[in-house]
DNA sequence: CAAGAAATTTTGTCTGACAAAAAAGAGTTT
DNA sequence: AAACTCTTTTTTGTCAGACAAAATTTCTTG
């Protein structure tokens, strides 16, 4: 087999692989900036000596990752940070297959929501407050009008996440958030515990505004809480695993 | 442009691509069952009617998803499982371009960390207790013999996350481990502080076997805690983005 | 029946080709 | 000069066919 990459090329390591590692370190290293195009397939099949194919099938896996994508359905490869939405969909297949439970995901939320709150309270600025009251306003309204909070609750959720402006944090809460939340709006569903949801998300968000982190952590624990509780009463399975649509990585 | 895939093929949607999501949806639905092997390409190329390039160009988008591995320098590829490292990879990919700052890992961890410390103290197994020990021995060897702690530090506090036996959790949590503890366990060694490291880990341990949870988790916030007067003390940017070997995902 | 040799399949890569789509130029009109 | 066509030139998506190296299977023999 050739291996037209004569230099380091370790053996056993095809060309398409091996020049899909070296163009995702220049783009880490900033050779080639995030932002810009990637050259074309033939001036790039000529830079490092292999075929078309083979440059072809190094983009294939460079653009999964993530930091390669077309630009609005235009015809050019455009060099970009792997968005939040890439990453998640792949995280929440993991879950899926692995049969996850809803415990496991409380646990993870219980860890990390409150933490959410508190750092919302104290770096929060005064548009990341308004969203966030927009979005109580617009559940009051739902609520009354007996519309489904699902969506609505996972926003509040992402947005005091959002209002910590820590990227981290948000990254390592969404995933988990979008599968868990649903089943959360549903359990209180089930138990009329609408106005309690309702109740609790002022709370915290009234605590946020008023910069108060320890109760802004603790409405939101009590809130998390709920979750547990509302299990037990509408006598579900607490253990049992999630289920969801596959999301669609491709 | 030809497409063979006449019939549902958005226009638009490039083969390869669709049928790589094909093949997914197969998957995922447990036609092709995991744990099998994909069919060859010739074939998978005969079945879709299209040229076999087209093919791989569909099995290296599948196989950076993680759903396609070939197994251990084996020819064939494997239907798996996407496991952890995979999509930690990309996560860590994805914090280095953004340019997280230490202070973000810190909050993640100062959420998540102490909640592992106490699931762990309420479940871990006398095999994970053992684990434990043993890495708290060969830390406690390296720092005798002056060796690098990092790659046992973090170690441990995967040990610890794992003995939780809550995968979510430990997903949740590797990435931003990997990147934080190596500076974590540097900043330690630059105050001379590897006995406290090891003092803390000590106590984590020895509350986790007495399945004392709200030691495990008040040891385990202190010593997170460590990481922040440590940069003070040693004068470090709290502040700064991070750095790290760039991940190798391909 | 197991070890070794031969035949076959499969993967990695290359070349060269072509239609469709997009981008770049040229030339005109306002 | 700006805006709008119309024409070239690139670039992408796809195909077919080829071939060496590696892996797998099958067939021989001891």
């Amino acid at each position: 087999m050739l291996n037209s990459e004569g230099e380091v090329a370790t053996r056993s390591l095809p060309a398409f692989r091996s020049i899909a590692r070296e163009l995702e370190q220049q783009i880490l290293s900033g050779a080639l900036p995030v932002g810009s195009t990637l050259p074309s397939e033939t001036s790039l099949a000529d830079r490092f000596s292999v075929s078309r194919s083979t440059i072809r099938e190094a983009i294939r896996l460079l653009e999964q990752i993530g930091i390669i994508r077309r630009a609005e359905g235009r015809n050019k490869l455009r060099i970009t940070m792997p968005r939040a939405e890439d990453i998640s969909a792949r995280i929440k297949t993991a879950f899926l297959l692995q049969e996850t439970t809803f415990e496991q995901l409380w646990e993870v939320l219980t860890a990390i929501e409150p933490m959410c709150a508190a750092i919302a309270a104290t770096k929060s600025t005064p548009e990341d407050l308004e969203r966030i009251e927009d979005n109580l306003r617009r559940t009051e309204t739902a609520h009354a009008a007996g519309d489904d909070l699902v969506a609505l609750d996972v926003e509040f959720h992402n947005l005091v996440a959002a209002a910590t402006g820590n990227d981290a944090l948000q990254l390592s809460r969404e995933t988990v958030g979008e599968l868990f939340y649903p089943a959360f709006t549903q359990v209180m569903a089930r138990l009329n515990a609408g106005e309690r949801l309702i109740l609790a998300h002022r709370k915290i968000f009234d605590a946020i505004s008023a910069r108060d982190r320890s109760e802004a952590r603790g409405w939101m624990e009590r809130h998390i809480g709920d979750f547990q509780r509302g299990c037990d009463l509408a006598n579900l399975d607490f253990d049992a695993p999630i289920t969801g649509p596959m999301s669609e990585i491709l």
